[in-house]
This record gives C-alpha cells, structure tokens and sequence, in this order.
DNA sequence: ATTAGTGTTATAGTTAGATAGTACACTAGA
DNA sequence: TCTAGTGTACTATCTAACTATAACACTAAT
C-alpha cells in the first residue's frame, strides 16, 4: 500500500477514503481483515495516532468491525458497502457537474468533455485524464 | 458575496477558489476591481488577515494585480484567464474521472452517469446534482 | 503462565491555519 | 494639509492535525 498524500486535506481522511475506495471496488472483500494499527503506521510512515483515529471512523461509519485483541475486518453487510459506494459517486458527480457549471460550463459542454476525456483514456491507455480538453470552452 | 464554508480544506483556499470561479466564469470581468481586504473581511466575517493571505495568493498567480494604495483588479490579461479555466476544468475532470474509476466504475459508466446526471438537471431546475444516481452500479 | 500481536488510552510537543488587535505606508480627493 | 480608504506588517493567542513515546488491556497460541 502507498498512497500520494501532500494535499491540504488532513491526512486521516485521506486514509479513510483510500481503505473505502479498497472495499467499495472490491479490492478489500466483505470481512477481510485489514491492516492493524501498527502496520499500516510503520508502511506508511504515519504515526499510529493517525492511523487509530483513521479507524475510528471508519468505524463510526460501520465500514469496518473491530474485535478487541483480533483485529479489524471489512463489513460483511453487502448493502451498507453498496450505500457507501452511491453515496461516494454521488458526491464526485455532484462536486463535478456543480463546479464546472461555476466555470460557466452548459450541461452539453460537460457531457462532452467527459466524453472525449474518456475517448482519450481508452486510446492512451490510464495517462492523465485529458488535462486541458479541447473543447473547454463555453 | 456568501460562500459554505465548513470543509477541511483552509478558508483562505475556498476563498481563492470561489474568486478565481467569478472571474473564469465573467462574474468578474478583466480589469474589475476587487473588494479590499477589510471589505470582504466584514463580507465574510473572516479575519483580515486570512483575507490578505488569499489576495497574496492570488496575486502570486498573477489572477489579480496590486495597485498600493488603491486596491486590487483582476488581471488584465484574458489568456491568463483562459489558461486558469482550462486548469480548473481540467483539474475537476482529472478529479472525477479518476475517482469513479478508483470505485470501480468503467468509462462507458461513467458517460451515462453523467448523461443521466445532466438530463435530470435540466428536468428539475438546477437542484442538487443527482445525488444517488439509479444508474450507480458497476 | 508466557508470549506475540492486537486494540486502546494518555501525555507532551510541533506546526499550520485562523483570529484579535494594532500600527504604518501609500493614494486620491476635498 | 487633512482625511478616508487602501495595502502591509507585526505580535500574541487559539485550535486541529500530527508526531513522539509510553503504557495498559484483550486474545490466541504455545
């Protein structure tokens, strides 16, 4: 596991988002144990205060289950995982469309864009996401 | 001026982004002048220095220029305005794309989620972006 | 019982972001 | 010259996030 930090989002969250990006595409299945505490401290380089308090939400989100002196482990409630991966589409597909009509992009320009951004994805290969698309005009 | 606070992310970078937005999107026009620090600090209820250290960086970005003494406008310069929305178009594709596919959502997904997204907006009035899109699946 | 691997809790210190308050410098206009 | 409205600078204080370190509690396996 590694993942790019540096944003100016907290790092706790950010871990958070990665172990339910991990759960929601399927890379970390229901009641799969994950990475202790300690373990994912020493790979990450993160200090294990972080990495607690990391889990602790996820806990207060019920994603994963603790057992004391066991470990931590994946949901095994199919429908809570299903619910968080709607409710974590549904927030980069509104952070999206409602940013780019602030840009004073029209609803047929973002389709577009989206369009070919993903035309070039299949032809590049996983590159970068079309960063300045030609048809970003309004 | 009104902007929702409230994320993780510093105010002085919300404040940023929501200037940039007015002037990428002609709210500000080239050449405009800005409110004075004090001005959008009251505005706001944020601290003036908060709100002198957005200016800084906006200046440092070249989107507004200084005139000591009188206040701050919008650049002139409408290719640096350009160059700006392509960068945050490009910035909230790069965003998107990337994090529904890190769900676990394949590119022709995406399209329709975001065709469908932009149907229901034009349906409802510009309401809340589909949140829990029925489409959502992988 | 002992050990190793877990989660859990607590104290202390550092840093960035934000606030509060004050003061100084420049410019236009009366 | 004086005033009002600008940008700018500085010090002090507060809080959240993060780090550093240590200790304690529970569980399974030996």
């Amino acid at each position: 596991m590694s993942i790019e930090f540096d944003n100016n989002l907290p790092i706790y969250l950010q871990i958070m988002n990665h172990i339910k990006r991990q759960i929601v595409s399927g890379i970390l299945q229901p009641g799969d144990k994950i990475p202790s505490v300690r373990e994912l401290a020493a790979d990450l380089q993160i200090n294990p205060n972080t990495i607690q308090r990391t889990f602790q939400e996820l806990e207060r989100e019920e994603v994963v289950e603790t057992r004391r002196g066991l470990g931590r482990y994946v949901t095994s409630e199919e429908s809570k995982i299903m619910a968080i991966k709607k409710e974590m589409a549904g927030e980069l597909l509104h952070q999206f469309i409602h940013g780019m009509q602030e840009l004073g992009f029209k609803n047929q320009d973002i389709v577009s864009i989206v369009s070919e951004a993903v035309a070039e994805d299949r032809k590049q290969g996983v590159k970068e996401g079309a960063k300045g698309g030609n048809t970003a005009q309004s």
